[in-house]
DNA sequence: TTTTATACCACACATATGATTGGAATGTCA
DNA sequence: TGACATTCCAATCATATGTGTGGTATAAAA
């Protein structure tokens, strides 16, 4: 889910080790370290894939600090919160961004995960208000009884997915509203994992 | 859960420069830099430090790798889940703590923030379900329309707090309980800031 | 009393680490 | 074509940084 898209290839592949290494490590890399991950023999390589990542606005580095690499604001691999769901999934666009949730170790931020704001009422029973977050990990498959995210059109829903003998249902925890069959029109396009509010 | 030997003052502070610098600059500080922080003129009485902290298992240290430090985790300033509050806060007593949430940067976690799994359904209404986490902000003061969690003898309890003239009342978000007024026997302890539930 | 932990210092050493300079090959774009 | 970005290298330099040795002083614990 890159935000922008003028990396070339092995900028990529440095950033990723960047941001892999900081969060597997809890320790930006030196300029050595991603030298001899990438088998560069030479720091001047990675000089110039910094000032690249850079310029282009992913990182900063600090001057004469080690390890001073910082991943910049919405870097590539936060959790977008996205308002609303287009039937472009899996491919997020960028206007439907609206934020960036930080969670760092709470949800091991795969980039199948993602925050969606929810709109409407219709799972207020099931403790689930209108503008809360929820986690969504990203799978077009789910057991009965999982609180789901599903695209009906171009509109994402979140719903219980319940079974009655052949066919399931989309079922919304608030008397309100009606169940409603999954047909050809629904897709499934991920699992809730977690609720966040903030107040 | 291990059992953690106490630390003195000077290093609980040590290890709160070393919290702070890996939350505010995103990089554990050298030893360098933690002794000019305090004014240490020798790097040994750094040293000294990171071994009391090491050894009584609040941080670990990678050898010859520059800023490998490393906090434990369920160390000192992530947020306890305390499962039941009781008068002696805000010592909260070891035995109360359920787990660690770790929340990073959700929620500044300055020493004030906790979590506490709520019991009960008596704020369903207001989206908060029984087994959820809420995030509280200790504080003995709070506006009306808050929802705060207040210490009623030895038991504690989440609930709107709502004024009628004089006089301030707990208010459940469930019709089945009733308003509770506010006296001598209730203290508040905390604002509840965020509501987290994982499935 | 002896031992251990705490809390500092000075000084030196080895190396980890970030700059820097200069070059080369390749491809893109105006 | 020329300017420029990308992607590598070699080699060197300066210093940032972790480590080690050896102290002093105080207080608590065994």
């Amino acid at each position: 889910m890159p935000i922008k898209k003028d990396l070339t290839q092995k900028q990529k592949e440095v950033l990723r080790f960047i941001y892999d290494s900081i969060r597997g490590n809890n320790l930006p890399p030196t300029i050595r370290e991603i030298a001899s991950h990438f088998g560069f023999k030479s720091t001047g390589t990675v000089r110039d894939y910094l000032t690249a990542l850079v310029k282009k606005g992913y990182i900063k580095v600090s001057a004469n600090k080690s390890r001073a690499i910082e991943l910049v604001k919405e870097a590539l691999f936060s959790i977008p919160i996205v308002g609303q769901v287009r039937a472009g999934l899996p491919t997020l666009a960028v206007e439907e961004i609206e934020g960036y949730l930080n969670l760092d170790s709470l949800v091991f931020s795969d980039e199948s995960t993602f925050a969606l704001r929810v709109k409407g009422d219709s799972m207020i029973e099931a403790g689930i208000m209108p503008d809360d977050l929820v986690l969504v990990r990203r799978q077009d498959m789910a057991q009965t009884g999982e609180i789901i995210v599903a695209l009906i059109g171009e509109d994402a829903t979140v719903k219980y997915l319940k079974r009655v003998n052949q066919d399931y249902f989309l079922e919304p925890a608030n008397p309100v509203y009606q169940p409603r069959k999954v047909d050809g029109s629904v897709s499934i396009i991920g699992k809730v994992i977690s609720v966040v509010r903030r107040f």
